[in-house]
DNA sequence: TCCGATATGTTGACATCGTACACATCTGGC
DNA sequence: GCCAGATGTGTACGATGTCAACATATCGGA
């Protein structure tokens, strides 16, 4: 007997309500820990209620991946990437850090960012991570420390680097260093990328 | 009723068959693809069979993995990679390069690859894909393109670029790229990881 | 050569999961 | 005030991972 944990039939804002409930199941447990089941158990109403927002388990999976891409670039912006005072390469410096971070420290979150094939259609809006590094790229150029030829698909080489060292830090065999050795390895990750945008040669 | 579709009560070699089951399967589907009844059945067998061989499913998909990740490496020193008469830095060209196509081309086996946390034991054998990586960046340091002092952890920048563009293509941004737009953004990423790695001011 | 230990495969069961369908209940516009 | 649509419930189905009890094959020593 599921008690509806409620007063009314209706549940108010069920959609938001699962939305919240499976960003608290996928923090620890990555995207496998979302069971549509639990999800709905946790709102207290039934499974089937899912369905009446949700396509299914996939769609309701990606509407979580949305939050948390918004709020990985909302914390990349209030990090030191956004503090006034910086050159745009200390800016993108810290943003590539900061990425790294939130993986490392938010595994199960960052795991689910990324694991469904998300069709972002917002480019305007462009709530994404790559909102932070398209700025700093983009103060790089004004401040004449990256040639306005360099600056179109720079943001590949970035978001390639640190996106790769953060998921062989979570799977891979970075997985194995030590924390010092993985902060180290980090920044070098970081560094190069930003090198070779701003080398002069080729 | 499960015939058995073999003559002998035992299998013969069981471990083995489930494996490659398990590689047609996750070939297509990546890891979700990857049933225990479903392997299982295609061996002739009944599900409770592989219990003998795997702890449970994720043992089963590790071992898939590891052959996978050998398959990465043989495949990219038979490639340009290995040709001789190439420089070391063109034969790192190559293997990122082929790293990513390898990801693009066979898109469930490499999401598998990298989908549990496996903690390759065998250091020395090294038939990581990583192999390649380091071999051609010792021949940079040999050839004098490379300073020793950038030699040591240079694999992370490297394999950090190329891994993170290939996922960035399969679940990310990159996947709404042309052919042709996705095909100059891999190079990019390589090239820059590169020059990154060998431009002399720090 | 037989025989028992051990490895390997089968059967049947259980809990859980995603999902569908028919039904119940609430709520806003005429 | 009532009816249509939106929202939640109940029940059911098939599939899945896993387990315990049982069956059969294989191999090394008496």
């Amino acid at each position: 007997m599921p008690q509806p944990a409620r007063d009314t039939y209706h549940h108010g804002n069920l959609r938001a309500a699962l939305v919240e409930a499976g960003l608290e199941l996928t923090r620890t447990g990555g995207p496998a820990a979302l069971s549509l089941r639990d999800v709905t158990r946790r709102a207290g109403v039934s499974p089937s209620a899912a369905y009446r927002h949700f396509a299914d388990r996939e769609e309701l999976l990606r509407a979580i991946a949305q939050r948390i891409q918004d709020d990985m670039a909302e914390r990349m912006q209030a990090s030191p990437a956004g503090a006034l005072g910086l050159s745009g390469r200390e800016r993108l410096r810290a943003v590539g850090l900061g990425y790294i971070g939130f993986a490392l420290r938010e595994t199960g979150w960052f795991e689910t960012a990324f694991f469904t094939n998300n069709t972002l259609p917002g480019e305007a809006g462009m709530p994404t991570p790559l909102a932070a590094l398209v700025e700093s790229l983009d103060a790089m150029v004004r401040e004449g420390d990256l040639s306005p030829d360099a600056r179109e698909g720079a943001e590949w080489p970035c978001w390639s680097a640190v996106h790769g060292f953060a998921l062989l830090a979570l799977h891979g065999p970075a997985a194995r260093l030590s924390e010092s050795e993985r902060r180290a390895a980090a920044a070098r990750v970081v560094d190069t990328a930003i090198t070779g945008l701003t080398a002069p040669g080729r």
